[in-house]
DNA sequence: CAGGCAATTGACCGGTCGACCAGTTAATTA
DNA sequence: TAATTAACTGGTCGACCGGTCAATTGCCTG
């Protein structure tokens, strides 16, 4: 454990944090001991507890720093999309979903959060959620979209749906005839727009 | 820890099964020790071993004595609904949502068992999505539901949606303007159904 | 009723855990 | 440059982990 050749409390921080994130996000916070978090971060054991004090405080610094990073991804991302009307949900159906499938770490670490019924995580989304569903309110009085169905429900119904694909794909892997991702996506994308679109 | 009345090791395996399984359920099996376990089903721990071998193989007779019980009891539910044609659809997913509901510790074992990639779980179920999709193919040549979706995309959609909503529920609880169980399955099977309707 | 065998026990093992602490080193400040 | 503070290290502690083992107990069979 040679000292580095000039001191940085900061960038020592982010690397434990980083290693830290991968451990607990590939094997879940009680399967993992601080000496890999210290061996994979290149750093000693005393030194993670020095910055952070205890394991689970460590492990509450690693979440709010990822959640934080996803909620800002996931911001940049809507305020990017201006697209009006129509093929706005479609857009952010498909933005979600590519999302996902290009972080696979973000779906494990909701799981963890959630089965530790930890429910601090919820409040980074809270604001992202209650923007889609203003815009979709904004799509319904427009009348692009029916308007006898929950704005905050809409987006939970994608949500899920595409959050539960990743997180399940293991499982479903052995299901007689579920097809790809791509398929995957394309036959919710129908059935989801289609069971939106206006009522006659 | 007091010797039985009557000495009855199948009894004590389903005690040890049943004592694991809601402490596993609970924290997950990297938290759990032996000795809880022990404690929790009036067993010296020894006798756990002596039974089970290991944690890892009791953890495994765990799962699987869930995922069997799970698999029983929704083909039993399967069966027992032969309601014909439209309403098929529909009495699954509110039969599915129901079960869910009633037995929260389903999902987090089916949680838990994702969560480090096991993908044995997803072998008891298939067959169960197989029927579903069968039935569904059924409805869709009688032109009772549209014919351009997969059908276990169709099993998939709902499966995901309402596994979702009860894994994920203390974190929806901070979104805005989010309902109750009852409203959003209304919802949801608003948009499911009219989604899955006959094109014109 | 004798004797084999599985169920069950409590004591024990080596190993690893998270945490702590005294001491050293480098940057900062006055 | 002297003093102060914070970053960083290696060693160590008691607790607890999963697993083993010899000994005991009770059931079943011949």
């Amino acid at each position: 454990m040679s000292q580095p050749a000039t001191r940085d409390p900061d960038l020592t921080r982010s690397r434990i944090l980083d290693a830290a994130l991968a451990l607990f996000v590939e094997q879940g916070p009680a399967a993992v001991t601080m000496r890999e978090i210290a061996a994979a971060s290149g750093v000693t054991k005393s030194l993670i507890h020095h910055h952070f004090g205890s394991k689970e405080a460590l492990w509450t610094a690693v979440k709010e720093d990822a959640f934080l990073r996803y909620a800002e991804g996931q911001r940049a991302d809507l305020e990017a999309a201006s697209a009006p009307g129509s093929e706005l949900l479609e857009n952010s159906v498909l933005r979600y979903f590519r999302f996902l499938q290009q972080h696979p770490g973000v779906v494990r670490m909701f799981a963890w959060a959630h089965l530790e019924k930890d429910d601090s995580c919820g409040e980074v989304d809270a604001a992202l959620v209650g923007l889609g569903a203003q815009r979709i309110r904004e799509a319904q009085q427009a009348g692009l979209l029916r308007d006898d169905i929950n704005p905050t429900h809409v987006v939970t119904i994608f949500v899920n749906t595409c959050t539960h694909w990743f997180e399940a794909r293991a499982h479903h892997a052995h299901w007689p005839g579920i097809g790809s991702d791509e398929e995957f996506l394309e036959d919710f994308l129908k059935v989801f727009m289609a069971g939106l679109a206006p009522r006659p």
